[in-house]
DNA sequence: GTGAAAGCGCTAACAC
DNA sequence: GTGTTAGCGCTTTCAC
């Protein structure tokens, strides 16, 4: 009555080893096709696969890790991905380690927790072969003490202006504001806003270039043209508004994220203020929103799924060769600008305070389908 | 020279045993505070503790798993989150899985693969205590039959009207349909269209409510007043426009998801109609970005910590007790309908055919600060 | 050509 | 009070 494995067990190699009338290290070879000196016949073969398909048998992972093969698993600890954008780079993230033959292990940093979290308490680490940090995590020491510990590689990803801990694949920041900033003045704009949308964590590494290119451009920006604000839709609608409270305001607005100028594009509309007519407004990340809103975004997009695969393949390889360098550095990949309705040149009216209230009749947008 | 640990190496029980003088198994009792029929001395306790500490000792997952402890994983297997519901649902399933002690293993669906995905490319399953099945997955009939057969136990979130196989946390999408349907006729609209935006997999649920509700009401529907589209923000611009190539279009929309919705109103703003005046729209997720479009979307809330939560702790639950009923069944949750700026009475123009262009200057939405 | 045996790190039943 | 031992499922020498 107790021959055969308990109906709920999972089939083992000793049931296979039984079934097909082998040892355990036949199963084990023929299954691993492992070399062997000297080849085992195609019949033992066939009975022991035929008897591990009968038995729904599937290997143990636990078991294989235990003797110290790869688990297949990358943890990713992301900061928050409540922000749209790491929503969808997590989602290539997915894809691209499902592609390796991986799973993907999310360990959540919760902003809110006082003291900082532990690595442990975020990922139980051991169970994967090398960990993917997304997002800035410069306020939780803590977990980047861990981070350091850690005896599994740890690739970054999006690490913002951190220091340089460990090897990070991002986008150049330096170029996508810059190219925002280009467009803008190309289009006529001189006095260029900048809502600073602050990741948790994040220093101002976006709003620093801006501040640079404009200082180099034109030897200095207004007082109060740097807003910056929480990274939320809030946070632009917000930000806007202390814009247009300035005696002179801008006649654009780069935006340091696209969340925060849809915020942007929602308080103009509130204010009474055509886009791009009288304001232009520049995002930055290319959100799946960033094509519909009213009117559709202009704004930088990144080579998500070009840095995602850059990270995956860093990580991989790390966690395969032991021997790899696991060397902070860097690889930084181009934002491209895309052009779309929400920025045009500004309006003849330089005289004009920009209190006043803008003409009565609003224009109808170019319906611009792509 | 070969005495103490390995430098690389991670400490392990024998090298805290050796360290302070007792045998692996009391170090483990110590350790585990495991019930002991005479009490362990506190200081034979104290110099474990201390040897542990000492050498960084943290337990193998690994070896506990062999032995049958839980891994404390939850496996989720989600099907699309390039979906923006169903990002924000994940982290509430990210947080809430954390909250209870576990970390999640992420699998993802790929709908693209011609002949279904099993099981195990979506997710080394027997690294978890359980899984969760995010999202319908009708197109995947390999997947439902390896999570049928699987044997950890297995929850479904937002399974849609997919066939009750397991345990299945949903929202009441029958209350949801009707109480947006109410909302626009208590506001005076009888031609009420729909946008069925279709989740991959998905059947159209929300839509057959639609169909019930409005002829329970008004016996009937127009010819093409039910629009299919895909769940994109494209898939609900081409639906308005097909809603208002009609002879007679709909003086409002309701949307099966906000996606869609947006489509909608970016569709809207192109061919000149002014939300809510010419249109009212009414969407369902209440996603991030429907209190920011323009004008805000008037939506239908789902209560979607409290749905994860709740499976969440049934997933728990089930990982734990072993014993515990793993029967189909279902719990409903109510939505509740947000009312905001994209939707109004209708304009009394009854006459007027809906393809003449609408009067020429458009009016600014009231402000409406929230 | 194949089997026996040891051991990965941990726990639990059973000694002493 | 604490140590010994066996075994979770698998791989891998080594022996026959």
């Amino acid at each position: 009555m107790a021959g055969d494995p308990a109906r709920n067990r999972m089939a083992t190699m000793r049931d296979i080893a039984a079934a097909s009338g082998v040892s355990r290290s036949t199963v084990s070879r023929v299954l691993n096709d492992a070399p062997t000196r000297v080849p085992i016949p195609a019949k033992t073969r066939e009975r022991v696969h035929e008897a591990a398909q009968r038995l729904g048998y599937r290997p143990n992972p636990m078991a294989r890790a235990l003797r110290g093969a790869p688990t297949m698993l990358i943890g990713v600890i992301v900061r928050d991905f409540s922000d749209p954008f790491f929503a969808g780079a997590l989602e290539a993230l997915a894809v691209e380690t499902m592609n390796n033959g991986y799973n993907m292990i999310l360990g959540h940093a919760q902003g809110r927790l006082q003291e900082g979290v532990a690595l442990t308490s975020v990922l139980e680490t051991r169970h994967c072969d090398s960990i993917i940090v997304f997002g800035d995590m410069q306020d939780q020491p803590r977990l980047l003490a861990d981070l350091r510990n850690a005896s599994e590689p740890v690739v970054a990803l999006w690490q913002g202006n951190s220091p340089l801990e460990f090897p990070t694949v991002d986008v150049d920041d330096d170029a996508g504001v810059i190219a925002g900033v280009e467009h803008l003045i190309e289009l006529g704009h001189e006095r260029i806003g900048f809502v600073s949308a602050l990741l948790p964590g994040d220093n101002p590494h976006r709003r620093d270039n801006f501040v640079e290119a404009m200082t180099s451009r034109f030897g200095g920006l207004p007082e109060g043209y740097v807003q910056g604000c929480p990274n939320t839709l809030a946070g632009g609608e917000a930000a806007l508004r202390a814009l247009f409270s300035l005696p002179e305001p801008p006649t654009a607005v780069a935006c340091s994220t696209d969340l925060s100028a849809v915020g942007v594009l929602h308080a103009a509309h509130d204010l009474g203020r055509i886009v791009p007519d009288d304001l232009s407004v520049v995002g930055y990340d290319d959100l799946m929103f960033a094509a519909y809103t009213v009117p559709a975004l202009t704004t930088l997009r990144m080579p998500t799924n070009e840095i995602v695969a850059e990270g995956v393949r860093l990580a991989v390889e790390l966690a395969r060769d032991h021997s790899a360098s696991r060397a902070p550095r860097i690889a930084l990949y181009e934002p491209s600008l895309i052009v779309r309705q929400s920025t045009a040149p500004p309006m003849q009216r330089s005289g004009l305070h920009p209190l006043q209230q803008p003409t009565g009749a609003a224009t109808t947008e170019p319906a611009g389908r792509t």
